[in-house]
This record gives structure tokens, C-alpha cells and sequence, in this order.
RNA sequence: GCGCUCGUAGCUCAAUGGAUAGAGCAUCUGACUACGGAUCAGAAGGUUAGGGGUUCGAGUCCCUUCGAGCGCGCCA
């Protein structure tokens, strides 16, 4: 309960009940930071219209109940009927004192829930691409936060491991000489083999057919053979992902991948439960399931297949399994889908079906956490068919590459090791905050040098404020253990706007989980590092004479550089304490 | 044709329906030779694509036009 939002909100809200006589549970207080005091209440606005009074009243009679002049040293009632608060220094420095005792800086705790976040999801055989960034990292970041307060998370990478490619996959590796046949996922080229399968499919009528045949005994996982070699597809393609999590720095691993093949065995028992709904039709020999509200290109009603005339399943099938899979087997309540926005239409067919199958009801949910595409220089869509896929491995070495060069041109008293390790950190963390920091939703221009400048709001900037608290410390010779304890006390206007700012931590993460919008805590800690800064600016810390005020800057400077740290932590984000 | 998304400063982006739409980059003017200048203080830059509507109040919600993009039955 540390942001102060937070805890006057209960106190504003007895005062509106008192004030109009209303039950205070009807009552929801809007209260926002505002430039021109430490908080707004607009609920008289609001309110006011149903009562029938004149809102400048109603935030008037609020004023007069003085419940609020306990934490505020003026409250006051402005424009159409908005009222100003401004909390007094001793309220912000306990509750700073609160947060800062907290091993969570003051974040509340959320209801805690299981959640499913699945991520990623690339396809066995294939590159993982630029456009694999997004998701990859904004799922990344939605894991760290919803586990930071207090669910239970479940990651799953859904990648593409199974369907109609693997007949060529597999097939062009018998060729090869079977599950013996030497295979070697490229990390230059990972698509590599995908594209020499491919190229004979086209080229060859006859190994069309024995690929179609193949996708058969695959599905049917009655061949030994034909299994070992897919396993051994996957398998390479798992090492090769792993490389790829493993230098981006992203939660994901091995035991996370729940491919679509995992949900093949389950299918049949899907559709008989869709039979036995009712949910169940045949259209043009498939078995469909038509999903109210949608609409093909002639208007007629759309349906959603989920049985091919040739008895094969499709990904509706799988996505239905899986929803189940989460809802009954892993008991999840949220289900967050981090996928781009093109899937969309898919997606609410398939939950809507989920709906109607009595499976996705009640506590359980689904939200489809879209991403927009990644567009090149030219704004066009950036496809791995046409022109120059940039390969997600190639991106990240770059993003290092460039950190450890801005890195040797600095810092000449740092090892040449540290270096390059700060330097990794440096270009890792400005590839990912560049991806976090613009809203999920809309499209992204992906630019290197853009992503590479370390000028304004990027990770180094949060990360160069950090380290120089740390210096601070250093060059002082003080433990960060040792001002934990101290209240600080804030006289001047930056000391002031700095504990605000601290303070506000705990709305700006659950703001950013409200919205599963990671670029609203990247804006919050953009904006503490930015008043921090003015802070180090006009308040001296080391060299200012007193010492009770020299304790009181040193807590200061920890807090921040403790939600600093967490917050880019939530991000994925590495922050040194020298660079 | 049906459906979905987007359109904000020169550029890249913010803004739970709230007051005078905010940052960063670039541009311009400054800062005790620095508790780390990868910084700070300031200036300039806008009819929020156009037009209607809803209401105390609209960048935000509804309708419409224009523009950009994406998806629409047996691939995933």
C-alpha cells in the first residue's frame, strides 16, 4: 500500500460518502497524478450529474468533511470540479519509508491467479526472424511481471512442429539416409534444409506424393522410423532456439515448448465433446463449427473448420485442444496469447468456439496480447518470403556487437572482460527496451540505428542513471544496506518530485498489467530516471554539509536505484552497476 | 464485398473520457573543468487526416469520408 493514490483512495472515497450521503461502496474514487498538484479527484464530476447538483458543490462539501487534511497539507477545489491534492512531506517520506522496507518497493500484490503466457512460437526447421522479436520479448516481460505479483505462471512456447511441412521435412531426410543422416541446424542459416525439402516438393511430382503419404504415417505416429526422424527435427530445432533465448536473455527454455504435436492425441476427444454440444456441422464434407458474429467474403456465415474433408486437423483444432488443455488440465484462469494482430480473426473464433463449449467460462479468460507487424525502412510489412528477412540471431549479435563497441571508446578504467560484458548488457538491453517501449498494438519500424542510439528514451539512458547512483555510493564509501532504514526528509521541490515519482511504482505496474502494455512501465521509468536526474542535478548528495540530509539523499538515491533495477528486471533488462 | 487495426510536432513515439495534447531525436540558446557531460536548464515546433454526432468535457466513444496496412473454408 505504498502508492499514496492508493492509500487515499479510501479516504477520498469516505469523504464522498460522507459529503453526499451516498453508500461508499458505489463510490469509485478517480484519482490520477496531475502536473499541478500531487493528485486529481474528479469523482464530483461524475457524481454530480446523478445527484443532480452542481459539481463544484459536491467537491466542495468533499473538501469540508477534512478527512483528507490529515496526509494533505492543501486540498483544494479547481476548474469545473476537480480537487487538488497536495500531500503533505511527512505522509510521501512514511510511505516512502514503507516502500522502501518492502522486498516488492511498494507494489501490491495482485489476486493471485494461474496464468498461461504463450510466447514466441517459431516453427521447427525455420529461422527465427525479426518478427519473432516482439512476441518473444513482450511475453518475456508480461512473465516476469505477472510472476512479480504473485501468479502463478505457466510458459508455453507453441512452437510449429507439426502439419503438412514435416511430410517434406521428413521424406527429404529419408532421402538423406534417414534418422542417421547428419543434421545440422545452421545457425547462419537455419532454414536452410526447410528450403531444400521445399524445393523438391515443388520440382518433383513423385516426392510430392511420398511427402503426402509421409504426413499420413506421421499422423498416425504408428512408424517408429517416421517418428524418430521428426523427434530428431525437433530436437535440432530445440538447440537451436535455445542458442537464440540464450543470448537474447529471455525466460524460455526446452521444458516450455508445447508444440502442436501435443495436442494432436487429444483432438478426437475435442471434437466428440464439439459433437455432443451440438456445436458440431458438416459443410462441403467438413466438419465445421459456425461461429455466430462471423462472416466470410459473401456475407454468408463463416464457419470454423476443424476436420478437413481428408479427416486431417488444422490449427483451429489444435488451438481449441489447447485451450482446453489450459483450462482443465493446468487450471488457468488467464490466458494470455502473445501473438501478432493478423492472427486475430483466428483467435476469436477459436475462443468463441472455447465459449460455447462451456470451457472458456467463468473465472477463466482469454486475451489475445496482439503485436503489431514489423515493418522495414520502406513502412512494408517485413515477410520472410519477399526481400531480406533479418535474422533474429544476426539482430541480437548486432545489438551486442554495437553495446561492446560503445563500450571500448568509454570507461578505460574497466578490464577489458567487464567491457565486453557491460557491453553485451548495454546493446541486449537497448534491442529489448527499443521493442517494449512503443505501444504492443501498433505497427513498428524497425530501424538499427534507431534501436542502437543510446540518446533519450532507451535502456542506457535508465541504465547510466543507475550506474551513477551506484557510483555515488562507491565514491562515498557507503554500504546501500546502511540508509535502508532512514526517512527521508524532503525539503526541496526535486526531493519532492522524486518521492512522487518513486511512489508511483506500484500503479505503473499494475497499470502495465492491466493492459498487458509494457511500454507504460518503460514511460515510468523513462520518467524516474529523467526526475532523478533532476534531482542529482540540484541536490548535492555526498558534498552537502549536513549530514541528516546527506542520509536522507543517499535513501533517496538507493530507492530509485532499486526500482530502477527491478523495473528494467521486469523488462528483461540487465542494469550494470558501472558502464 | 465483409471484417479487423492504424492515422498525434520535421522524425520516432506518449496521453484509465478530464483543465493550456506531453516526451525524445533533430534545430537553436545556455550550464561553477563535473557526487560520471551517455548529463542538465531553456527556446522553437500542433486545426490530433477531414466532416458530423454523443456530454458538463472528445486525440480517446459513435457515424461518415479519405489515406496506410492486414485477415477472410479445408496451410499453420
Amino acid at each position: 500500500m505504498a502508492d499514496p493514490l492508493h492509500t487515499v483512495a479510501a479516504t477520498l472515497r469516505e469523504a464522498f460518502a460522507r459529503a453526499t450521503g451516498l453508500p461508499a461502496d458505489d463510490i469509485d474514487p478517480v484519482l490520477r497524478p496531475s502536473d499541478r498538484a500531487d493528485a486529481q479527484a474528479n469523482g464530483a464530476l461524475a457524481l454530480a450529474k446523478q445527484l443532480g447538483k452542481n459539481p463544484r458543490e459536491v467537491a466542495e462539501a468533499v473538501v469540508a468533511t477534512g478527512l483528507l487534511s490529515d496526509v494533505c497539507s492543501s486540498v483544494e477545489v479547481a476548474g469545473p470540479g476537480f480537487i487538488n491534492l497536495t500531500f503533505t512531506p511527512e505522509f510521501l517520506a512514511a510511505q516512502l519509508a514503507e516502500a522502501g522496507a518492502d522486498a516488492h518497493l511498494g507494489v501490491r500484490p495482485a489476486t493471485p491467479e494461474v496464468a498461461v503466457v504463450d510466447y514466441s512460437a517459431p516453427n521447427v526447421a525455420k529461422e527465427m526472424h525479426v518478427g519473432h522479436l516482439r512476441t518473444t520479448l513482450i511475453g518475456d516481460a508480461l512473465v516476469r511481471m505477472l510472476e512479480f505479483v504473485g501468479h502463478t505462471v505457466v510458459r508455453e512456447n507453441h512452437i510449429g512442429d507439426w502439419g503438412t511441412p514435416f511430410g517434406m521435412l521428413i521424406e527429404h531426410m529419408v532421402d538423406l539416409g534417414g534418422v542417421d543422416a547428419d543434421l545440422t541446424i545452421d545457425l547462419s542459416d537455419p532454414s536452410a534444409f526447410y528450403r531444400a525439402a521445399r524445393a523438391k516438393f515443388d520440382a518433383s511430382d513423385e516426392f510430392k506424393e511420398r511427402a503426402r503419404a509421409r504426413v499420413t504415417l506421421l499422423q498416425s505416429r504408428t512408424d517408429p522410423a517416421t517418428m524418430a526422424i521428426w523427434q530428431k527435427l525437433v530436437d535440432k530445432s530445440a538447440d537451436y532456439f535455445d542458442v537464440v533465448y540464450g543470448k537474447l536473455g529471455v525466460l524460455l527454455r526446452r521444458d516450455d515448448i508445447v508444440g502442436e504435436s501435443f495436442y494432436q492425441p487429444l483432438m478426437p476427444a475435442m471434437l466428440e465433446r464439439l459433437d455432443q454440444a451440438g456445436l458440431l456441422a458438416e459443410s462441403d464434407g467438413a466438419k465445421v463449427v459456425w461461429v455466430p458474429g462471423f462472416t466470410n467474403r459473401e456475407g454468408d456465415p463463416l464457419p470454423l473448420i476443424v476436420q478437413a474433408r481428408t479427416g486431417g486437423f488444422n490449427y483451429a483444432t489444435s488451438d481449441i485442444t489447447c485451450v482446453l488443455d489450459r483450462v482443465e488440465r493446468l487450471h488457468a484462469t488467464l490466458l494470455l496469447y502473445c501473438i501478432g494482430t493478423p492472427q486475430s480473426q483466428h483467435l476469436q473464433m477459436v475462443f468463441k468456439v472455447s465459449e460455447m463449449l462451456g470451457v472458456l467460462v467463468r473465472p477463466a479468460r482469454a486475451v489475445h496480447v496482439n503485436n503489431g507487424s514489423v515493418l522495414g525502412a520502406d513502412r512494408k510489412m517485413m515477410k520472410s518470403r519477399s526481400g531480406e528477412p533479418e535474422m533474429l540471431l544476426d539482430l541480437v549479435e548486432g545489438a551486442i556487437e554495437r553495446g561492446r563497441a560503445v563500450m571500448g571508446e568509454r570507461s578505460a578504467e574497466l578490464s577489458a572482460d567487464e567491457r565486453d560484458e557491460i557491453g553485451r548488457v548495454l546493446g541486449i538491453g537497448a534491442l529489448k527496451y527499443a521493442e517494449l517501449s512503443s505501444d504492443r498494438i501498433k505497427d513498428y519500424v524497425f530501424d538499427w540505428d534507431r534501436m542502437l542510439s543510446f540518446e533519450g528514451n532507451t535502456a542506457p539512458y535508465l541504465q547510466y542513471a543507475h550506474a551513477r547512483i551506484c557510483s555515488i555510493f562507491r565514491r562515498g564509501g557507503v554500504e546501500r544496506a546502511a540508509v535502508r532504514g532512514v526517512v527521508p526528509s524532503l525539503q526541496e521541490p526535486q526531493e519532492r518530485a522524486l518521492a512522487l515519482q518513486l511512489l508511483q511504482f506500484d500503479t505503473s505496474v499494475h497499470d502495465t498489467l492491466d493492459k498487458f502494455s509494457p511500454h507504460k512501465l518503460c514511460t515510468y521509468l523513462f520518467e524516474l530516471a529523467q526526475t532523478f536526474t533532476a534531482f542529482y542535478e540540484a541536490c548535492p548528495v555526498l558534498k552537502d554539509g549536513y549530514e541528516a540530509t546527506r542520509q536522507s539523499r543517499l535513501a533517496l538515491c538507493d530507492l530509485t536505484a532499486r526500482v530502477l533495477q527491478q523495473g528494467l528486471a521486469l523488462l528483461g533488462i540487465d542494469a550494470p552497476e558501472r558502464m
